[in-house]
DNA sequence: GTCTATAAAGAGATAGAC
DNA sequence: GTCTATCTCTTTATAGAC
């Protein structure tokens, strides 16, 4: 049996930084196949439906993390509700590149996008806020002020990360973070 | 002379709902045919550069857009400053169709875009935020926390403009904006 | 200034050898 | 499982008539 040349996950990685820096529109076949060293009849081997179900495995790849990473350490009772909190900011920071990377859920949710993907990120969304909604209410934090909270916190990531593919400044989303850290339970 | 079908303005417009729902890659020239009503080459008659060019005649529409009808009257000593932020706002609302419209500045600004495009776009940031800051110092709030409420309060739309996209909630931008109009002067 | 027609390049996708 | 080679379709762009 002929060899795997990349295993699935730095293949998916590398798929990854593509969509996400160029999305799904802007990310050509031949891209895929420059940053994967793969050419593209290997990729079709391994995704079947071409691109967009290499754009879906990139998701798929997205939301594990985003559970195992993020949304899970959220709701672990076993420490305090401070350090969960914090330990979730390190993780952003990780994963966006403190900023240099972009969020998928923003550049494969366009006009004529795939509606599996986008219901998707839809679900994730809602989990991600549905914890942080849980965790403001731990801390007695109305449910209804809780929800504003984890809502308002996901948006300002969400912008901070536009702004600062705008303009550039290495410090937008962290500043942004720890603005929302500091009045997330109080 | 021949006859324009169309006049510059209602062309722009018509090419910058194209764009700023789908993308500079996910705008073909086809679609900006079809919603133009011009054939492609009348529309290399009037943008001889092709895509790019309608790209930049969008964003120069819309940044004079923005400075005539949100940066100016921010500076407008002649109204108390919470009125200049009251109708702020509801020129953002209608700008973004209450959050059923993109932001341009988010999706012309993509790993391989035109910089000259950026530039104006960072600019127009700029120039935005330095208007918000000034209104806020108006009102006593000191020079350092008055940047970063301006610049939080854009960093809050564009993320609200993205999460509304993605969950359709058609009160996530109005609420944002109020919550953020309740803190500005605080 | 707009049109029809067409060219040229690049996109996504497939066939078949190894 | 990966490759070379090829195909088809769409995309961007141009030529030239009206």
């Amino acid at each position: 049996m002929a060899q795997k040349i990349l295993d699935d996950e730095s293949l998916i990685a590398a798929l990854f930084d593509v969509f996400r820096n160029r999305g799904y529109e802007g990310a050509t076949l031949s891209q895929l196949s420059r940053v994967t060293g793969l050419q593209k009849s290997s990729l079709y081997h391994r995704f079947p439906a071409g691109k967009a179900d290499m754009a879906r495995a990139v998701v798929l790849g997205v939301r594990s993390q985003l559970h195992a990473q993020i949304i899970e350490p959220l709701g672990d009772a076993a420490v305090a509700a401070e350090i969960r909190f914090a330990n979730q900011i390190a993780r952003i920071r990780e994963f966006y590149a403190d900023g240099r990377k972009n969020c998928i859920l923003n550049v494969l949710n366009l006009e004529g996008g795939d509606t599996e993907i986008r219901d998707m990120m839809r679900q994730d969304f809602d989990a991600w806020r549905d914890a942080l909604t849980a965790l403001a209410e731990e801390k007695g934090v109305g449910h209804r002020q809780a929800l504003q909270r984890a809502e308002h916190f996901l948006i300002t990531l969400e912008g901070a990360l536009v702004i600062q593919r705008l303009t550039a400044d290495e410090h937008t989303l962290l500043r942004s973070l720890e603005h929302e850290q500091g009045r997330f339970f109080e």
